[in-house]
DNA sequence: CTGTTAGCGCCTTCAG
DNA sequence: CTGAAGGCGCTAACAG
């Protein structure tokens, strides 16, 4: 139906396998050649056919990229990141492919599938994980299979995946050991979430905010309980320098919810309702920074003259919010750029598999010095 | 190397025929056969070979979506409709993949290639389309292959494609017309932008305005073009109706940016300094909208009172903002679902291969009414 | 440098 | 309802 390699080979007068090889530019080829075929090909409007050619080369030019919420520019930073490495114009070049998982785990392990189904050559796992054990569980096992097909897994935004103990692998293969063709144990770009959740409750703390709230993100997931731990340690480390324990009030000042705006907003209100006299709101992320904010100024108070915020990540859209956001810098494309590259191959692998990229503190304007003497609004 | 058919089928006492037959599920098999077949299948953790599958079925589970950019919740929100109809749990469900191109009509190109070359069951196409005329006849060209290779293609929040003039088969197959399998003409769900931006501006002629201004997106692509035309026509109907005459304005009044908050920032910028009497802003999109906001806010003038802003799309942010955005409702969601469900075959064609969705002016606290006598800034 | 020869793993008639 | 057999289009050794 379609115009297959032996077409071409007709029309250039020349073997299929020459075309074959002209096409994939990796064997020396006549420059004569060379170019009758590419003429036929053009004539001919050839593609190559994808699946053919994978089945014979048992290798694939998909990579796949799994996102959380493909409508979070957290995730399409890093997605796209991914795919500015990835060359596709070229001859070799792959074809990265974002999977939006949604947030649900049992979706994340079916596009897993889909992608090995497809013999995928690599596949980048971002955003955080799920920690409830029976899914982490069930999501090794694939990944484990997954390395063990040739495709090269990448984690990215998300914690090193446990050590696969046991090494049960019941009568398999019983290679002895690294047997395995491109794929190897996960790589892992992590981030210092709590690092830079630590450093950010340390500058409020330092500008003089002592009842701090938190809306944090949903507590499944490895992001948010490095945020809150960073954030905690920071409480901590005052209560240490100071003998003022602000550990006993943090779990009464901390709410959790949703990445999105709109837990910023109920999150806030409800915060308020447990105490009035907030000084400052950490939020799981900008988004919901931002629902913060919005909850802050309903409820008639100046940010920061009444209550500072602060958020994470620092999406494109902080810097220039009103008031310009505090928050914590995470190079997000650097890192998306730097998981396309390792699972390329085209960069080694980072001493123990797992390469940590720095967070960093942007204080702006959304953050200052809590007033005197704040006049605490009615509770309800 | 990895487990075959042939494996399962020797596991389960069957031939891999049958094996075949249970996993596709669409050929009568005896229950027992089946289920002991789907046993072995556990046991040996058996995953399809995709690309086999593929080639010997001469089709694929594929479906690519095309976006402009993967960061824009634009984009995010119709991808992930699309997605949510595909079902990839369930046997016979696709992959939907999205695919950024970031703008680039070169990357467009390259990225149906690629699609075709995977022998993509379909490709949605989302967004705007470049107006360069040469483009628009390389596009067509591929989008035209790939309906004939048997792909659907789906375009999505972008007009439909001209008509194929010509029929300049160079002696091909020469069929005499729908030898096409699945393919077909491509289908589209368009928006429309015209009525909706024209609503918008006359929303605003009615409250009083007549120094509006309108940051336009960038000046090559159709969205940009329809809502600048809607604009025009309101602003032609007023004239008409009071003999008043705004067209003449219009152009000078309106500067070019990309669908990004910096492109409101200085468009606004640059629009107070030619016309420091403005009492309106329209923007491309919402994102820019909230660009035009902060740069109105900067130059110390309050929205609405000083100057109203409209954006366009009702994305989830822009309910609560603040103020809340005045905007035009396009139902992303629900066009996007219905692109993925005719990139399946499961909805029928609209009549003429297009459907339009309507927009919805959604008024709410950005605009109001002009004061009367609004102190002009000084011009720079 | 180029042609020939086997498959890659699966689906799909065609028999039974 | 199940098995046997051929081929989908391409690549990767081998020869030459």
């Amino acid at each position: 139906m379609a115009v297959t390699l032996a077409d071409v080979a007709a029309r250039a007068g020349v073997s299929a396998a020459t075309v074959s090889r002209v096409l994939s530019g990796n064997y020396p080829v006549a420059g004569a050649t060379r170019s009758r075929v590419l003429r036929a090909v053009e004539e001919l409007e050839y593609v190559v056919n994808g699946p053919a050619s994978s089945l014979a080369a048992a290798s694939s030019d998909l990579v796949g990229v799994l996102v959380n919420d493909i409508a979070d520019p957290f995730f399409g930073i890093m997605a796209s990141a991914v795919q500015s490495e990835m060359e596709p114009e070229k001859a070799g070049g792959k074809l990265a492919v974002v999977c939006n998982t949604g947030g649900s785990p049992q979706r994340e392990l079916t596009y897993l599938t889909l992608l090995q189904r497809q013999r995928a050559a690599a596949v980048v796992l971002t955003g955080s994980a799920v920690e409830d054990p029976e899914h982490a569980e069930a999501l090794s096992a694939r990944l484990r299979r997954l390395a063990a097909a040739g495709t090269r897994v990448v984690l990215c935004g998300r914690p090193p995946l446990p050590e696969a103990d046991g090494d049960g692998d019941d009568g398999g293969t019983g290679d002895g050991g690294k047997g395995i063709p491109g794929g190897g144990a996960p790589l892992t770009v992590a981030f210092d979430n709590r690092g830079g959740a630590r450093r950010l409750t340390g500058h409020l703390l330092a500008l003089g905010h002592r009842r701090i709230g938190y809306v944090a993100g949903p507590a499944e997931r490895t992001t948010t309980r490095h945020r809150l731990e960073g954030h905690r340690a920071a409480l901590a480390d005052h209560g240490r320098d100071h003998g003022h324990d602000l550990l006993a009030e943090a779990a009464r000042l901390t709410v959790h919810g949703a990445y999105d705006r709109s837990s910023g907003y109920d999150g806030t209100l409800e915060l308020l309702r447990r105490e009035p006299g907030l000084t400052a709101v950490l939020a799981a992320n900008d988004t919901v920074a931002l629902g913060v904010c919005a909850a802050l100024r309903e409820a008639g108070l100046s940010i920061p003259g009444d209550v500072s915020v602060a958020g994470f990540d620092d999406l494109p859209f902080s810097a220039d919010a009103s008031p310009a956001l505090t928050t914590v810098r995470i190079p997000l494309h650097d890192a998306g750029a730097r998981a396309g590259r390792l699972a390329l191959g085209r960069e080694s692998a980072p001493p123990g598999g797992v390469a940590t990229v720095r967070t960093e503190l942007m204080v702006r304007a959304s953050t200052a010095a809590p007033r005197a003497n704040r006049p605490v609004p009615q509770a309800g």
